[in-house]
DNA sequence: TTCTGATTGAAGCGTTCGTTTGACATCATC
DNA sequence: GATGATGTCAAACGAACGCTTCAATCAGAA
């Protein structure tokens, strides 16, 4: 049911549950020790017992929400890169590696949607200074594997703008996670309200658009484009 | 020298100064009263007989830092739209409009950069679900009146797909304040640091070709696109 | 000067915070 | 049954929280 391994179904189990309900529904800080334990029914020394402290719970709660995200993340992207056969996938094949674990992860959680999402755009917008190590090596790694991917899916945008990009993307990402609702304006009613996961194709798309951004689309189906070895590669539409 | 005029020099201005670069430093669950009355110099009684609590000195502090930007983007809005003869205008000349008073405020500010853009940064995505009415109202209007102006500048857009377009360029704008430093990859150090200045006109480019998906370029430049009146519209590339 | 209202300082109000303590369970092992 | 490791409990620790009280200070009008 979990995505982390947690054979134990009693406090530890609980108190992770409860916290991390919590913290998708309020945030961290405003989070006590003692919301979660009455939550969770336990005692407060419990807590201490089992983590050590408030902040390694919050860290453990980061690590089992984020650690398998990032990893689906990284295996997608390898699927799709060993099926290309010319090395460069599509932008739209990268981006869906991107961000479809968000919504396939979600169907395990036993949270509500909406506050699975909040909790991770929570995290990545609060604490994404200093995450624990091992999500910042993960996150580390998903930052260099993507824009290298995008970099072969778009030989012609130069690193650093690339960098720029796919910061942008991230960023869209992010904020439509703690964000979900459309502040529509008031004459345009929504007939349908729709659900995240068709929100993220949209996203998708609108982002593959930034990404490709002064590109000629028949530049960029070519199977490689060959560009001057030494000659410093230069922007497009910068 | 400050955006809203504030005449005294007293107390209350230094009280109002050290809120604004503690919450923008730290966050505003984190940052006391104490914090901020000792960095002013000056005492909790006088914070509250001044503010009346710590939740309406938070809404001041927000209320100057973000009314100015909200009234410069509607009055640029105004200009764009007065010199365009059609009555639509470029989707860059209205990104513009959106984007250029943060950097231009952010002269006017004591506060470093950075921190200027983290505080805005932090308001909107830490408090944007209730801020105190007179922004909410600042806000909604800059959210319709822009979406409205987009509109009419890419006419084949239908409202809704629109409404979403521009949820994900506010997204990317606001994760851009609050994360200013790209997350480079090892290998591709940065030549030099760009301003946000600079940074922000790219993130206007990438969010055009967002905007713009789907949309070839000779459509969107034709003066006027006539529709069907009375059959729906339907999205491009949906 | 004297009075009056506005403003500040020092101290403390009650509450909540994260964490620790030491007394009890529980339970496999000797 | 005694032992020792493991886990839980109620209670309390010191510190920090937002806010209030009240006497002292100050400025300007009378």
């Amino acid at each position: 049911m979990r995505a982390l391994a947690l054979p134990d179904s009693g406090p530890k189990r609980k108190l992770l549950d409860a916290a991390e309900s919590l913290f998708a529904e309020k945030g961290f800080e405003v989070v006590s020790v003692r919301h979660i334990t009455s939550l969770a029914r336990a005692n407060a020394a419990a807590l201490n017992y089992h983590f050590g402290s408030r902040a390694e719970l919050l860290a453990s709660v980061m690590l089992r929400y984020l650690a398998p995200i990032t990893d689906e993340r990284l295996a997608r992207l390898d699927a799709i890169e060993q099926q290309a056969s010319s090395g460069a996938s599509r932008v739209e094949e990268i981006l869906e590696a991107l961000v479809n674990p968000l919504s396939r992860e979600v169907t395990k959680s036993e949270l509500k949607d909406r506050s699975f999402y909040q909790l991770i755009g929570r995290i990545l917008n609060e604490q994404g200074n200093d995450l624990p190590p091992p999500l910042e090596a993960r996150f580390r790694q998903v930052t260099e594997r993507f824009t290298l991917a995008l970099s072969r899916a778009l030989p012609t945008v130069p690193a650093e703008e690339l960098n720029w990009r796919f910061h942008f993307v991230t960023g869209g990402l992010i904020h439509l996670l703690t964000h979900p609702d459309v502040p529509a304006p008031a004459a345009a009613a929504f007939r349908k309200v729709p659900t995240m996961a068709q929100t993220l194709e949209h996203f998708i798309r609108h982002s593959a658009a930034g990404l490709r951004q002064g590109i000629p689309l028949e530049l960029e189906s070519l199977e490689e484009v060959k560009l001057p070895e030494d000659e410093p590669q230069t922007m497009f539409a910068f």
